[in-house]
DNA sequence: CGATTTGTTGACTAATATCAAACTGTGTGG
DNA sequence: CCACACAGTTTGATATTAGTCAACAAATCG
């Protein structure tokens, strides 16, 4: 499969996209890395000139407030540009760390203005997937806002589930994440203890397991019950991509 | 002033539009609105033709859980477009309400589109202006899961402080909110009680004071100092905009 | 002016953090 | 192959933060 195939895949789910347009997008030039696990891509303060295509494995990104607790904002699998704003938010204002061994696309701004400048439609489209990681961000806030730990927790796997599946990384009932229950942590607001207690509670109930990894949806009806998850948020395509 | 002015005075911030993109901004056709508090702008689920330029007045965008409780996630002052994402992201995820009497103009998207079309400059700020609504986003997960209230209420605050200097609505000192002790605490993650003791410490500490619905800066050391506030994730201008 | 919303207070409860220790697995060097 | 180190997980006890409830006061509105 081609490094771009993910990425294009999923410009095409809104926008129409034409074979040229495809074309320009896989003729990108990406300098591809094979990385070991927590390397820093980016760094808060950093003012790189190019960003990064994730292709193979997981990535996170956080930040370190001044009372030095990190927090982890989001978490990014095959097909994302985690640091696509870095084309136009000159400065980074958060870190971008591998989770797992992953393979990055590095692309150049440079190419990457030529190419929106060239193709207003995947202009158009990459414009799309920044809203709708803002549109996760806002889902985020509500989950820290509003829900109990336990909810808060299965929220967050069920996003992952929904977003693993849509890029064909997950039939649904289990998926790779390669996370650290402090890690969970640090991403849920919760100390590594609660994270713990919460995912004791779910293996006990046949809702959910995670373990060396990889998280097992048990019973994907009480995942959403327990977390009241709706996915219309991630504006994800009404009907699975055809292979 | 013209009702675009404060939008354009931010676009041309980071970015150099020429004159005749300035005039192509100021000549977007807007449909004015005068409304009152409380107004639903665009509810979660909707799919409007148009988005909304704030003129005049504070708008909020929320969420409401399925376990009933509402979460506020962003505050919007003049100049915003709190609902540009829907011009790529055609239903809604969420509500934009007025908490003020307030003047909206709004932009119908066959127009945007036009100009985004046709000045691609004028695209990229827009785009740009939607990186830094998701920068704010982000730095709102990190309120919510590693500070405590107070350092919370001081963050929302001091950032709140930033914005409104930014277009010209605050010396520093004080600055318009009309919120509730409720709302806020909908923003926050925390309980109305919680608010009003946390905004009665820093009324004896002299901190800050935030009555009818004004908030006063009394000490912007002491708010930063108890917030850990560092305002480089909303990329503002290094120098503010001269009039 | 009464009615309703908003702010304030105290007593009590619930959720979650913190701390400290033990336990498990996994990889490494001797 | 073992011993050890290390990172991650699990456990129990205790502390802290913040929520809930209920009443009342103050401000606002028609």
């Amino acid at each position: 499969m081609h490094p771009t195939e993910m990425l294009t895949r999923r410009l095409r789910v809104d926008n129409h996209l034409t074979n040229d347009e495809a074309t320009a997008l896989r003729s990108l030039p990406l300098e591809i890395k094979t990385l070991p696990a927590d390397t820093y891509l980016v760094l808060e303060g950093d003012r790189p000139n190019h960003s990064c295509l994730i292709i193979k494995g997981f990535a996170s990104r956080s930040k370190v407030a001044t009372n030095g607790k990190r927090q982890i904002l989001s978490f990014h699998i095959p097909g994302d540009i985690p640091d696509l704003q870095s084309l136009f938010l000159k400065t980074m204002d958060h870190d971008l760390v591998t989770m797992s061994p992953a393979t990055v696309g590095y692309i150049a701004h440079s190419a990457l203005e030529r190419l929106i400048g060239t193709h207003p439609a995947i202009a158009r489209a990459l414009w799309r997937e920044t809203l709708i990681d803002a549109a996760i961000f806002r889902e985020w806030i509500v989950n820290m806002g509003v829900r109990p730990a336990a909810a808060r927790m299965a929220h967050l796997l069920a996003e992952l589930r929904q977003r693993m599946a849509a890029v064909g990384l997950s039939n649904g009932e289990e998926f790779e994440f390669p996370v650290t229950q402090s890690e969970l942590g640090e991403a849920l607001g919760l100390s590594t203890v609660r994270v713990n207690r919460v995912l004791q509670a779910f293996r006990a109930g046949r809702v959910l397991d995670l373990q060396k990894n990889f998280v097992t949806i048990e019973n994907y009806e009480k995942v959403v019950e327990a977390s009241g998850f709706d996915d219309s948020y991630l504006h994800l395509a009404r009907n699975p991509p055809s292979s």
